[in-house]
RNA sequence: GCCGAAGUGGCGGAAUGGUAGACGCGACGGUCUCAAAAACCGUUGAGGGGAAACUCUCGUGUCGGUUCGACUCCGACCUUCGGCACCA
């Protein structure tokens, strides 16, 4: 009688047995060649669902399948907890972010256990606890002393719900990420980090295997431009724009500033002023998503006053508008109607002249449509006239330079990393405002800058801690006269910069990590996560790892070599969302069909990265493929004399070869498909020697190990075998032993297939020729019909190509 | 608008220049059963011809091209999904 699978039975009692024998913790050992295998970590948002899953369970397939493969593998796992999702969850339900937060992580934690993941979980890292956020704030201060950390007003990104200031990254179409509000602005004294230093070696690539869309999306958020800084007279002074195209320089007719640009009030002439102030004004109150409308039509105002181009002694008006950006360049631009659409439409707007200095081909001189900005020649452009506007970007370049008017300039998409958040669920800055001796960074001796328990988070538009005065007030580390502290605390992406140094040795508490540890396991082999990270977490963690190591704390450039993004799992064609109410938890299937069958669906349903629908429907087939495993190999096998056992281990070392080469690429789907058929064959298989099926079926578990981790494991004691699976060498294929002996080779007409032959692999081509000729199917297509040629694909076909 | 990915049976998908639809789901038929479920066996791209063994035609978003041969390569377009977007 063959015992039934019952995934219940077994799931939760080797999970146990592998956490009391500590299967999965690893230490450093040289023995062996290191892999960091990572994930990215979870936010503690409060349930684990399928899309967790999907994210975890094929990465752990391929540490374990590493590891299988004979390397000492690093697979940590940990949580993402600080943020405003915490803070605003916590003030709904009127519990503190903290205990809102850890009960999270318990049951989070608890959820992923049931996955029966490799997760050395003596390595979590939990960010939201003083033992780890302390690190956070080290980093902070190592920034702040390599002089990447400034503090600076700005206008910032303020989200009137969230009443906080947002990343640029967090704005989404002018709308707030989190809670989709219009954003608008909000002059604050706030934090940055220079990752603009590091623009130039962050469009580097050449050290890191990253899939191509990630590394265009980062190079096009970088943006980096080439062209010229170029100085103009205006009545107050000089004024420099920044312009890509030199080219078209004698086309300027106006010039713009950005609304809010300083200079605007010493250019703007007495008459003007009132009309200036109150559009400087209107700009202020509008939202980005109305300032950014393109189907607005452009506006401005005429400040009074004139500005000489140097290059063609022109005398040109000087406007504001908000299409002008003054975060952007020098927040000045050169207004080339002709040549640019932007400023067409401008100049249309205020009846601007439109100075056409390249032509188009076929120009005939007559009035633009629309902005040209494509190449041609020349003209109006004095002795520039008659060049390529290629050649002549060059020239005109040289000449500005050599007359002093400007310089050639790269400049970038990129700003600085603004980390300052007006929010109590986040890493205090650790800085203290000394009256006397201005900002003054908290030693390190003094770290952490502890979170108060007590303080008031409700969001004001005012940094909770701001009104907690046991934190504020201090004092100051250098001079011992009352201070106060900074009561901003950091973006959440500062805490994820670094959580993958500390997983190498959690426990450090004299140092955010052992460096002998970090330089043992740094950087990370295989990244794996979504792709919505790609211009956030993955720069911020380049950024970080790059500014450390020119402190000289870390010995290498990247922090992740090789990175995998997985698709997204959808539910009846959506997105799982709250608010769709399709979110699907994965704890119903595990305890109805077992953790092994969820995992091994998911990573079924289709190319992980290209992700797939959940399907009720579909479980149930690899929920029966299991059962058949079970029984198959549970059930034993009655065999009698004479054996052949060819065919068997053909098709053992076919199936060890897939599904070798699929997983190591991420191909789950054809790696299961590929076990699938070769159960379906041990199922039909005859005269198989007992040992050759013991082999056979043993090799079926091993190769199943990664996937489905508790079957295999139950089987492999079952059929007599040591503990554990896990622990086991991945099979071995012999190249030779995967070649067929007999093939069907393809007879075709004209390209038409017409008819199929086994023949012996061996045959040579004049052999298979002349068989396929003499095929009675082939017989009657080429009847009465010259044969021009017959083309042979050893072991594929034999085409004859007919007139 | 710009950048990127993808379009294949009823469904998820396989095949990256050589047998289109592996594997799985679903459906249909059968075995077992008083019956059902489960399990097992078989059929399953569309259309035509044939009593049948079989056989022919069409078929991978659309149109064109390269090739003996194209889901696969090239050109143009359509659709869907992701990202960016007044970046001078």
């Amino acid at each position: 009688m063959i015992p039934r699978y019952e995934p219940q039975k077994i799931e939760g009692k080797w999970q146990e047995r592998w956490a009391e024998g500590h299967l999965y913790e690893v230490l450093e050992d040289n023995s062996r060649p290191k892999w960091y295998e990572l994930t990215m970590f979870p936010y503690t948002s409060g349930d684990v669902h399928i899309g967790h899953w999907y994210a975890m369970a094929p990465s752990d397939v391929h540490a374990r399948f590493k590891r299988m493969q004979g390397y000492n593998v690093l697979h940590p796992m940990g949580f993402d907890a600080f943020g405003l999702p915490a803070e605003n969850a916590a003030i709904r339900r009127n519990i503190h972010p903290f205990e809102w937060t850890m009960k999270n992580v318990q049951n989070m934690r608890s959820q992923l256990k049931s996955m029966g993941a490799m997760y050395d979980w003596k390595r979590e890292v939990v960010t939201c606890l003083p033992e780890y956020y302390r690190w956070t704030q080290w980093f902070f201060l190592k920034l702040y002393q390599a002089g990447l950390a400034y503090q600076m007003e700005a206008p910032a990104n303020f989200c009137p719900t969230c009443q906080t200031v947002l990343a640029n990254e967090q704005v989404i179409n002018g709308l707030c990420e989190r809670c989709g509000s219009e954003v608008t602005h909000r002059k604050l004294s706030q934090w940055f980090l220079r990752i603009t230093r590091y623009a130039e070696e962050l469009l580097d690539f050449s050290r890191i295997e990253w899939p191509e869309k990630i590394k265009i999306m980062q190079e096009n958020w970088i943006g980096k431009s080439e062209g010229m800084e170029v100085s103009f007279s205006a009545d107050c002074g000089e004024v420099k724009v920044f312009t890509t195209r030199p080219d078209t320089l004698f086309g300027v007719t106006f010039m713009v500033f950005a609304p809010e640009h300083p200079l605007v009030p010493n250019l703007a002439t007495q008459d003007r002023l009132r009309e200036v102030e109150r559009y400087i004004d209107d700009t202020q109150k509008r939202s980005e998503i109305e300032r950014t409308s393109l189907s607005r039509s452009k506006s401005g105002v005429f400040l009074g006053s004139y500005a000489v181009n140097k290059v063609s002694g022109e005398r040109i008006p000087i406007f504001i508008s908000d299409y002008v950006l003054l975060t952007y360049g020098t927040g000045v631009v050169m207004g080339v109607p002709a040549h640019d659409q932007r400023d067409f439409e401008f100049a249309l707007q205020f009846s601007l002249p439109i100075k056409v200095v390249i032509a188009p081909l076929d120009y005939d001189g007559e009035d633009l449509t629309c902005a040209y900005t494509g190449p041609g020649m020349m003209i109006n452009s004095g002795q520039f006239d008659h060049l390529p506007s290629e050649v002549a970007r060059e020239r005109m370049s040289d000449f500005v330079e050599k007359r002093g008017y400007g310089e050639r300039k790269t400049i970038y998409h990129l700003r600085d990393w603004l980390i300052s958040r007006q929010r109590y669920w986040g890493a205090p800055i650790p800085i203290v405002h000394c009256p006397g001796c201005g900002v003054v960074p908290v030693p390190e001796k003094d770290l952490p800058v502890l979170l108060p328990p007590d303080a008031e988070f409700k969001p004001t538009g005012d940094s909770p801690l701001r009104r907690c005065p046991s934190f504020v007030n201090t004092v100051c580390p250098r001079c011992g006269a009352e201070a106060e502290r900074e009561t901003d605390t950091m973006d959440t992406f500062m805490c994820s910069s670094w959580y993958f140094l500390r997983y190498t040795s959690p426990d450090a508490d004299s140092c955010p990590f052992d460096p002998q540890k970090l330089a043992h396991w740094m950087p990370v082999d295989q990244y794996t996560g979504g792709a919505e990270h790609a211009v956030m977490h993955l720069l911020y963690s380049r950024f970080f790892v790059k500014a450390m190591r020119d402190t000289g704390i870390l010995g290498f450039d990247e922090p992740f070599l090789r990175l995998f993004n997985q698709g997204t799992i959808v539910v009846e064609h959506a997105k799982m969302s709250k608010s769709r109410g399709n979110v699907t938890a994965p704890d119903d299937y595990v305890s109805k069909l077992g953790a092994d069958s969820v995992r091994v669906y998911l990573m079924f349903i289709g190319p992980w990265d290209e992700g797939g629908e959940w399907n009720d429907q579909g479980i149930s087939g690899i929920s029966r493929w299991l059962k058949r495993i079970w029984n198959l190999i549970s059930g034993g096998r009655e065999s009698s004399p004479p054996y052949d056992d060819r065919r068997l281990i053909q098709m053992t070392h076919r199936t060890i070869k897939k599904t070798t080469l699929d997983i190591e690429r991420f191909h789950f789907n054809t790696a299961i498909s590929a076990l699938m058929e070769f159960t379906n064959y041990l199922q039909g298989a005859k005269g198989i020697s007992p040992e050759g099926w013991d082999e056979a079926t043993s090799t079926l578990l091993l190769l199943l190990a990664p996937l489905a981790p508790h079957i295999s494991e139950e089987l492999w004691e079952r059929t007599g075998h040591k503990y554990s699976i896990h622990t086991q060498a991945w099979p071995k294929y012999e190249e030779g032993l995967t070649q067929e002996d007999q093939v069907t080779l393809v007879v075709e007409v004209n390209g038409k297939v017409r008819d199929r032959v086994v023949v012996p692999s061996s045959i040579i081509e004049q052999e298979a020729k002349d068989l396929a000729l003499n095929r009675e199917k082939v017989k009657s297509h080429i009847q009465g019909r010259r044969i021009d040629r017959v083309i042979y694909v050893p072991k594929k076909l034999v085409n004859i190509v007919v007139s």
